[in-house]
RNA sequence: GGCGGCGUGGCCGAGCGGUUAGGCAGGGGCCUGCAAAGCCCCGUACUCCGGUUCGAAUCCGGACGCCGCCUCCA
């Protein structure tokens, strides 16, 4: 079973099912007023892995992550643009699930937008006003954080130390600097909704509480997002929960940030900024490699050379790929453990792999054992042990597989003149005329093909 | 001011007291008509200063440097 690190806890734990076999989970999505960054791509890659490693595992998962189509952000976009606020989300929705779908991140089975839960939004906070908890202002209804005991338990941080630290600029009329807004109260030129304490529109915070209850119900099994959501986001979902007596998530996950070395990300600067420029100009699995190289806690560095690096690792094993003629897995589908036989051998892989990522998601230390693996079964190739070599590639292109890296085997289509030139080269080198083989293997190359000629007969690639 | 993280070989990146992480790049070799691909071998790293220990990148103390959160943010 997975174990993983409980930002709550503080500790690498077991992760504790409310109903054995099932996993239900949520995870924070983008709010749609721009095109999507890296960031995004890193949080959707991570806990798309654990999704996938979970449902490997045999269990079966549920999973949640919403849309925030309502918010500042959006509502300065459109305003800057003279467009409606529909108009600006449907938009950027729609390049979020295109950068989605290029990184092989597999959607999720719930997708709960914010404006469609406003009544049920408007539901909670009605209680949380007529328990005291919440309370009215003249701009919108802020919660009262004091009465919430454990308060910064997601911080890390008492009340008291978090309150000491609050940047200043005391809200007249908030009872405490952390108060955060549950609603922010109708203006003119803003969209909002009715609700009996005065129209207007949810404050970010109480959206994913009442959708995660609703999609999933209470005591849920893991809550999920960037680091920089632990606090105050997470927080103050969690006190609105805790405040109306439900237990809210059981286990809380944050992945770590991605930086761009000490430059700041600008197209100026030739970083990437968005997912979408990233996916254009790179091989579309490289993100994920980069991101299950290094630990989902540790800070990532996105730039040209570990995006390269990253792209020559593939090379290698697309090549192994092709080699072994092996299917590409992964995608939009699900590998499970149970749909695969291994051999008492591969088994022993298997478990390993298995081994280091039920260990907090031990990506780096299962791509190592990969990666060892991907050496041996060449190895064995080239010694002729042809079926002990398919048995073992099989097996790790289906653990590669099972967290969604998809491994290319497939010939690139090849135009009759492209053959024609092989077929002639295939005659030269027959006839031991290395002169004209040559000469054919430079213009293939200078075609932009990569010429091996291992098996006798010459195979290219791009 | 409070809380937390980080500093590893050319680059990226694991490591949680003793054994080769891994990738990329580089060097040598095997294979090959020559290449390519593949395989084998190689670099002998851990910010600094003390300490604990038979033994520390790994634990403790200190210094220096970098970063994050406490405010919208994946």
């Amino acid at each position: 079973m997975l174990r993983l690190f409980d930002s709550v806890a503080g500790e690498v734990r077991e992760l504790e099912l409310r109903d054995p076999g099932k996993v239900s989970m949520y995870v924070c999505g983008p709010t749609v007023s721009g095109l999507p960054h890296l960031g995004h791509g890193r949080f959707a890659l991570v806990w798309d892995v654990t999704r996938r490693w979970l449902t490997w595992s045999g269990l079966d998962v549920t999973y949640v992550s919403n849309i925030t189509d309502i918010e500042d952000k959006i509502i300065a976009r459109a305003r800057e643009e003279q467009r409606s606020e529909v108009a600006v989300c449907e938009e950027f929705e729609g390049e979020w699930w295109k950068a989605i779908d290029a990184l092989g991140i597999a959607r999720p089975d719930h997708v709960p937008h914010a404006t469609h839960y406003v009544p049920q939004m408007v539901r909670l906070i009605e209680e949380l006003l007529s328990s005291d908890i919440a309370y009215r202002t003249s701009d919108g209804v802020y919660f009262d954080v004091s009465r919430v005991p454990d308060y910064g338990c997601l911080a890390g941080q008492p009340l008291d130390s978090l309150r000491a630290g609050a940047r200043v600029e005391g809200h007249d009329e908030k009872r405490s600097p952390l108060d955060f807004a549950l609603w922010k109260a109708a203006k003119s030129d803003e969209p909002s909704w009715p609700a009996s304490f005065g129209s207007g529109r949810p404050g970010w915070h109480t959206e994913c509480v009442v959708m995660s209850l609703d999609l999933l119900g209470d005591g849920f099994d893991l809550h999920a997002g960037g680091l920089d959501l632990k606090f105050p986001h997470h927080e103050n979902e969690r006190a609105q929960a805790v405040a109306v007596g439900d237990k809210f998530a059981r286990h809380w996950a944050h992945n770590g940030w991605v930086m761009v070395g000490s430059e700041k990300m600008s197209k100026s600067l030739n970083n990437f900024t968005s997912l979408t420029d990233l996916l254009a100009e790179t091989d579309q699995r490289a993100y994920r490699l980069l991101v299950l190289r290094s630990h989902y806690r540790s800070p990532i560095d996105v730039t040209k050379a570990t995006i390269s690096d990253a792209e020559r690792s593939l090379e290698r094993l697309d090549t192994f790929a092709r080699r072994f003629s092996l299917p590409p897995l992964g995608g939009p589908r699900f590998e499970r453990a149970a749909d695969h036989e291994f051999s008492s051998d591969n088994a022993a892989l298997v478990t390993l792999v298995s081994e280091r990522l039920d260990d907090d998601l031990d990506t780096p230390g299962a791509l190592a054992l990969l990666f060892d693996a991907v050496s041996q079964a060449n190895a064995l190739s080239d010694q002729g042990r042809n079926e002990e070599a398919q048995a073992l590639a099989v097996t790790v292109t289906a653990l590669f597989g099972a967290v969604g890296l998809t491994l290319r085997s497939r010939a690139e289509d090849i135009d009759e003149a492209t053959r024609a030139l092989v077929r002639a080269r295939n005659e030269a080198r027959r006839a031991k005329n290395w002169a004209e083989a040559d000469r054919l293997r430079d213009e293939l190359v200078t075609a932009g093909w990569i010429v091996e000629d291992a098996t006798g007969e010459t195979v290219i690639r791009r």
